[in-house]
DNA sequence: AAAGATATGTTATAACATAACAAGAGGCTA
DNA sequence: TAGCCTCTTGTTATGTTATAACATATCTTT
């Protein structure tokens, strides 16, 4: 089961969205003794501006003619870092990322694609898996739920 | 919610396990109008005989010793067909290809792979992302459920 | 047998990702 | 504060996955 998508899909405050998920980040970094150095926190903002998921290189580009490096690594390791720090998530099937839209809180999330605009919606897939995969007898270390399609928006 | 993974994770007569799928797989071609031509028939003999998913240039070597072109296309062209036609699937997370295991049926496949050993298994996902994505008003064309994790075999 | 559609194979290149190494920045303790 | 350690950033080079565009061949229909 997945919960509703919130508020992605509408309309709100972009620019207050982004300086709360950047303070969110910040303070989740800092409970967690981790560092969010130049290039993650401008990364962090780079997927917090589109609300679409940004390819590795198009991340890149934008780092680059910021004047932080310009080649794979950099961008490849600070979406590492921002991922295994719950405040980013790679959307497998568009090979891709988003910035999470409840950083902090321990989750599990199902996401939404748009195959008209590209807005991603992050949901809670809650325990979609769990009751089978137990009555498999497979023990569950991650889970990847992706729903592509069309958003309500570009439905009219 | 998942159906149990069935027979890949148990024991079983794999060689007639191919034997009736290439059969299946020849009858929904029929069924459909589509030709299983020799490159497309032996890609999905090579998928069934490896009960992991494999990657399509672990396909196209195959192919390739087999006498069937060397290039990406060849692989990648027969791929898409047996996933267009229902009798394999992609696995986003791992970028590679399985045989279906219940071809024919019209079907919402959901994947548990196991991270020692390499099985994937399949299963049903039924409508698990299917009432919040109404709820929210967006419309599914396709959903992706895939579990990484240690399968049953594997823990002991 | 000719025409049209489908399938195969090639060349070339695009898009995505990581290994391995060098240099710098921050913190620690002796 | 010098020395050491760790983490971070950047580079070069390469590996892996995927597709566009075109030529040839094979089936299908008339």
């Amino acid at each position: 089961m997945v919960s509703a998508p919130e508020s992605t899909f509408c309309h709100h405050d972009h620019a207050d969205c982004i300086r709360s998920a950047l303070t969110a980040g910040e303070a989740a970094c800092a409970a967690a003794g981790l560092r969010l150095t130049p290039v993650r926190r401008r990364t962090l903002e780079i997927l917090l501006e589109a609300h679409e998921a940004l390819g590795a290189y198009d991340v890149l580009a934008r780092l680059d003619s910021d004047g932080f490096g310009s080649k794979p690594p950099v961008a490849y390791r600070a979406l590492t870092f921002l991922v295994d720090a719950g405040l980013a998530h790679r959307i497998e099937r568009l090979n891709a990322f988003v910035a999470c839209t409840h950083p902090g809180s321990d989750h599990d999330p199902a996401f939404m694609i748009c195959n008209r605009c590209g807005t991603v919606a992050e949901g809670e897939a809650g325990a979609a898996m769990q009751t089978s995969a137990a009555a498999a007898g497979f023990q569950i270390e991650r889970t990847v739920l992706e729903a592509e399609g069309i958003c309500p928006a570009c439905r009219d």
